[in-house]
DNA sequence: GGAGTTTATCATATATGCATGACGAATGAA
DNA sequence: TTCATTCGTCATGCATATATGATAAACTCC
């Protein structure tokens, strides 16, 4: 039903690449990644820059050069990764309200409450390294069927 | 972290908010329900529409017209409210693959899947008498409190 | 220091979500 | 039949997401 901002899935996408590439030794650079996820190649760039930006990523320009984590696989959750493409604040009540708790819930609260914290730790608790070791990750393995994982 | 569309936020509590006044035996107009909810009123008129062209109400011009539901509450279920505002085909997998599955899983399948479920759970197996009765539901109680519950 | 590589930025375009205001069409009641 | 009421439709505007292409800036290596 809710999807994903389309920016915050190539956000996604793009670090698990990243990070497959990274246990490679090697950068990866926008225009590999671009043809490799199919995603468009200057707003991979853009969107990457975003992911700098926020810490996620770290970028060298010049030969030898491309995107790399800032940090561990293991230490980078999801949230992290797509909060600078998702409508800041977050959304918390299915229907809206700000003022939406336990104490004051909406009509819909407590059947949404346990379907919201279930998502939350979903992206809170799933990190880069995740998606590497699980059955269809990207690694380790060629880097053709990284592409696959991923595309 | 993911949210409806402002719209479909605005049709589920919309909707809600219709089946407490025939709780009472009367539709509801626009301009009433755009106050209470505190919802752009010519933008709810064109939401209501919608959800009259999908089925999901039941509109009548004129003096003593308004919004009525089309089924009983327990037989509406949020799904067929909110379905008109999201995008078609519907987002399945996280990374955004059109063959993400079982067999052929991406890189998040394993962990995504079962949130995933549970959401398109709570839309598919929720009702609005489910709305109407809940504590901090919008029904049986005065049309104040109906209001404070959505808006 | 020059050439080639790679990211960073800028200007621009398109589609869509969200919203407003005006007007048209149908209905029911006086 | 007239009028008030109520939904239906149209034109328009604004902000944002999603791009595209050109150019600038930084970096490595020779």
């Amino acid at each position: 039903m809710l999807t994903l901002p389309q920016t915050a899935e190539y956000a996604l996408k793009a670090v698990a690449y990243i990070a497959a590439a990274e246990a490679e030794g090697r950068p990866a650079r926008v225009p590999e990644i671009a043809e490799a996820l199919d995603v468009p190649r200057n707003y991979l760039s853009k969107t990457l820059h975003q992911l700098a930006r926020a810490g996620v990523l770290l970028s060298t320009r010049g030969p030898q050069g491309g995107f790399r984590l800032a940090h561990a696989p293991d230490r980078v959750h999801l949230n992290t990764i797509v909060a600078p493409f998702l409508p800041s604040g977050g959304p918390v009540c299915i229907l809206g309200r700000t003022a939406c708790s336990d104490v004051r819930p909406c009509a819909a609260h407590h059947r949404w409450k346990p379907v919201r914290d279930q998502m939350n730790a979903f992206f809170a608790k799933t990190t880069v390294a995740d998606l590497l070791a699980s059955p269809g990750g990207v690694g380790p393995r060629s880097p053709s069927a990284t592409a696959a994982a991923l595309k």
